[in-house]
DNA sequence: GACAGAAAACCGTCCAGACGGTATGTTTTC
DNA sequence: GAAAACATACCGTCTGGACGGTTTTCTGTC
């Protein structure tokens, strides 16, 4: 008879906490070790209890998807509101979200994003769709050349980050940050 | 009693279809797919077979990444020694087999690549020192910002290549490719 | 070139542990 | 008291790998 039994019940914030963990595990020890005796052990849960939020494996990575996509939604939107200028205004919110993550956590999240979907065959078809949705709804104003080109430079920069190959030094990186921007504008 | 316990033995064949059904599998149903049962069947050997080239799963990773990264640098090094000029020939090498990989086999190596190396750990590390030292051998030349932002714009335009998510069309493509090239010049 | 070993290149079987998932019970919350 | 939020126990399958056997290939010797 465990503790866990009797003590109190705060389902979203053990949802939150199963997440919270199977995005580090993910990032730490890679995909493989994201297993749900893993997940539920360092949640503090039993497999049961996890069980109980994610009915099977398929539907915690889609949770975990769901989770970060939101995340990153709600930080472009935000980004996007207050800046006035049109042209290249999705471009410039993508490369502030992916160069300054607002504290160290987006920034954990848009990494376990990345290794998740290039892990998870399935979720690569949820990524297509939410990358087309959001390439529609920008086409016009974020689909100039530079502006493209921009965006893949962030998502080079962010992938040689996870990797950890990044040797980019902080004032380099912040001639880099400028540069991109301006060209968001062209 | 087997046939292929008495068919004529081509050790390296053997070798070669294993890191290639290991490479194709990676890439079409997940690195969590790639099992030694699945691998040794695809190939047409026996687990043991399989077992005999290489001891244990890591080493068939390795054997994957050397192969890889092998390819990878036969094909840099032949790009850099038709160049004439000196500034920015490691970037327009790299550009170059990432853009227009000779045959679609080194296209789907480079894509096997980062499969592996964002879904197992230790690669990562190996992937360091791989990069390190090219970075090392081409400082002074290919140091500049423009070179650097080139060769991080060609790194996610192949990982949204990977995803499936490059929209890009043919003739934009081709107008990339000058731009990127350019900025190696600068 | 013949021939005996030695080594390499396989095959088939078995196993212990891990894994995803089910079934059922218990406690808390509504 | 019904439903949600857990826990515990258990099962079938898969996985990495060990092991011993069999066939082919190589290597040196005459």
């Amino acid at each position: 008879m465990s503790k866990a039994h009797h003590r109190k019940k705060h389902p979203e914030a053990v949802r939150r906490q199963v997440l919270a963990v199977a995005a580090r595990l993910s990032l730490e020890k890679g995909p493989a070790s994201v297993t749900l005796d893993a997940v539920s052990q360092a949640a503090g849960v039993s497999k049961g209890g996890l069980l109980h939020h994610f009915p099977n494996k398929l539907s915690l990575l889609d949770g975990l998807f769901d989770d970060v996509t939101q995340s990153l939604d709600r930080v472009l939107a935000e980004r996007m509101k207050v800046d006035p200028e049109p042209k290249g205004r999705f471009t410039r919110a993508y490369i502030a979200a992916f160069f300054q993550p607002e504290g160290l956590e987006d920034g954990e999240r848009w990494k376990v994003l990345t290794v998740a979907l290039i892990s998870e065959p399935h979720l690569r078809d949820r990524w297509r769709e939410w990358f087309d949705r959001h390439l529609v709804e920008n086409v016009g104003t974020d689909s100039s050349l530079d502006a493209t080109l921009a965006r893949y430079a962030v998502d080079g920069l962010w992938l040689d980050d996870l990797l950890g190959v990044s040797v980019i030094d902080t004032a380099m990186r912040a001639t880099l940050l400028k540069r991109l921007l301006d060209m968001s504008r062209l």
